[in-house]
RNA sequence: GCAUCGAUGGUCUAGUGGCAUGACUUUGGCCUUCCAAGCCAAUAGCCCGGGUUCAAUUCCCGGUCGAUGCACCA
């Protein structure tokens, strides 16, 4: 077992040298906040993000999009993200130190200090000590620190933009598009995987705290009075560690249940949330996180978005940082829709079919023109079309016109009850949201693959990458450098290149560091041709986590390989 | 952002006001019939900017990055 205390001194310290992450333009002067993914770290980034749409786009058919990271200012006024991601900011006068303005407010006894105004908070503030230096403030001026990036679009500054904080907003924009792509039907669902921006205070923390960083979103709408999954069989009886609000609260260890129990307990909000918590657990245990350094805590209410109905969060234990949020899903009702529909003007529902057309009664007025056109002239039509709208009193209605309240007699209309045939009504979805953080998962899966140990006398250290998701999937070594096996294996690993499996080659040096070199960047398997394959055609299959041999013909080796690297077999199996 | 500490080849490290140390790695060669073997050779470094000085990797100031504490973390 490694010391926990240096895990991510040593992962990092791996990752930098063998090229899966580095400091961004470390020439200039690395910028916190920014990190490179190397040639390795880009590979594996993407076939964690090739898996991910295996569930998401593949599996759950929802569509993936792609929508721009620069984003017109009123889009994030809608999303209350120009409001509501700024932090209120003072500095202390006396020794430079930033706070939060609403915190110092709260230290001297205002309740709710964050509704504030900037004013009356730096009221507040002027007489309150700095807890940097004890000074008192004095005058001070309270202002936002928005986490959003800005930017001018085009010359000029005509038009504010900002680096979108999350992929969402896109798929809420295009909604109406998708609802037609979707021909209207509730349920349907986006995803998006792509760049988004905060401009953090302070990041710390490596990868777990980025200001750039990759986002894989879906957005599922749902009609919200039918919050159950249509294939909710699929996770009905899968079991997840669930650290529910309850279990917090009592300060108890995280509860083992089916998502069928969850939601049947209540635990666990809709099948919805619970259908994409345990797809959650599955995708990240499929790319190598620990299943038992892996929980889902659930929001307590206080930290929780006041319009979420339920938020859970995925969390990866790290040996540096603790339990690391690194996906989160939420039932966020119809907020996000709601407010793009007011801001933009776009409606945002769909038209959802009753299971039976409903005939309701309606009371309708028909006025007689014939009477109304010569009394009332060019208003006569203006009353018609407010009497049809207005509920008659016993002797006539009062309809308004213009500012002007008429009276109109009840003989001057006729009132006709119609059954009418109501066959839907028009529905803003809720939307159900599970936001993984790409980068932290990455993190995670090398600090839990990441391993040591003592072989004759000697430290080998290891990336137990999961097979689907290590960059290098097979190297390629040639015993030794002569007779001839270097051009077989030459041979092998370009038929292996063929059939879209990355092998990496390499004949320098004996053959035990070989199996080093790759042991430490995850290369799950490696094919050694010695001079049997010339005889027999057969070559050795070499397991990096047992380092187990097996001997096998040449010709079956990308079957082989294939079935292994989609995890269909287990090295085990091979050996009969 | 504040405070404290730190920064030497790819990695780990020695050391210094005047030619920068060693090991490992990497590359080329020899050798080698399966887990960092051996031999020969090569490549490669004092975080950035300013100051003091004849001379700064070393001393001073500022910055960047990192660790820790505080603050921050939709």
């Amino acid at each position: 077992m490694i010391a926990v205390s240096d895990i991510y001194d040593k992962v990092i310290e791996l990752a930098k040298r063998r090229g899966f992450v580095w400091p961004s333009a470390e020439v200039y002067g690395a910028v916190a906040g920014f990190i490179d993914y190397g040639p390795l770290g880009a590979m594996m980034k993407r076939r964690i993000e090739e898996i991910w749409r295996h569930y998401y786009v593949i599996r759950e058919g929802y569509y993936e999009i792609e929508c721009p990271t620069v984003g017109a200012e009123s889009i994030y006024i809608a999303s209350g993200h120009v409001k509501g991601f700024a932090d209120k900011m003072c500095q202390c006068p006396h020794c430079n130190e930033y706070f939060r303005a609403d915190h110092l407010a709260e230290a001297c006894g205002i309740e709710s200090a964050s509704h504030l105004t900037k004013e009356e908070l730096a009221e507040v503030i002027a007489g309150a000590a700095c807890p940097g230096c004890g000074e008192v403030f004095g005058k001070t001026e309270v202002f936002d620190f928005n986490l959003m990036f800005q930017t001018m679009i085009g010359p000029g500054s005509q038009r504010k933009g900002y680096l979108r904080p999350e992929t969402a907003q896109g798929i809420f924009t295009d909604f109406s598009r998708l609802s037609h792509f979707y021909r209207m039907k509730l349920p349907f669902g986006a995803v998006q995987i792509g760049k988004s921006y905060r401009n953090e205070i302070s990041p710390r923390q490596g990868m777990i705290r980025l200001r750039e960083f990759t986002q894989a979103e879906a957005e599922i709408f749902v009609n919200p009075e039918k919050k159950r999954h249509p294939n909710f069989w699929r996770y009905a009886d899968y079991q997840v560690d669930l650290w529910g609000i309850e279990q917090q609260q009592s300060n108890v260890d995280p509860i083992r249940k089916t998502m069928r129990e969850a939601v049947d307990g209540g635990i666990i909000a809709n099948e919805y949330i619970a259908y994409y918590l345990a797809l959650t657990h599955d995708l990240l245990v499929s790319i190598g996180i620990d299943r038992s350094r892996l929980r889902f805590r659930q929001h307590l209410p206080d930290e929780r978005a006041h319009y979420a109905i339920d938020c859970w969060d995925a969390e990866v234990l790290s040996g540096r940082f603790g339990w690391v949020e690194t996906v989160g899903i939420a039932d966020r009702t119809d907020y996000d829709l709601r407010a793009h529909a007011k801001e933009s003007g776009d409606s945002m529902t769909v038209f959802v079919p009753f299971d039976e057309a409903r005939t309701e009664k309606r009371k309708k007025i028909v006025a007689d023109m014939g009477v109304l056109g010569p009394k009332y002239r060019g208003k006569a039509k203006k009353i018609a079309d407010a009497l049809a709208e207005t509920s008659p009193g016993p002797d006539g209605a009062e309809v308004t016109v213009d500012g002007e309240t008429i009276f109109i007699p009840g003989d001057l209309y006729a009132l006709h009850e119609e059954e009418v045939e109501v066959r839907g009504a028009e529905v803003m979805p809720h939307v159900i949201e599970p936001s993984y953080g790409i980068d932290r998962m990455i993190y995670g899966v090398l600090e839990h693959a990441y391993d040591e140990e003592i072989v004759d006398g000697e430290e080998r250290r290891v990336l137990r990458l999961a097979p689907c998701v290590a960059p290098v999937q097979v190297a390629v070594f040639p015993l030794v450098n002569k007779d001839g096996l270097e051009e077989i294996a030459r041979k092998i690993a370009s038929d292996l290149l063929e059939a879209r499996i990355l092998a990496d080659y390499d004949d320098n040096g004996a053959i035990g560091r070989r199996y080093r070199r790759q042991d430490e960047i995850g290369t799950p398997f490696a094919v050694t041709i010695d001079y049997e394959t010339k005889e027999k055609g057969t070559v050795t299959l070499r397991d990096r986590d047992s380092m187990d041999q097996v001997r096998m013909p040449a010709d079956d080796l990308v079957a082989a390989i294939e079935s292994l690297i989609r995890c269909r077999t287990a090295f085990a199996d091979l050996k009969r």
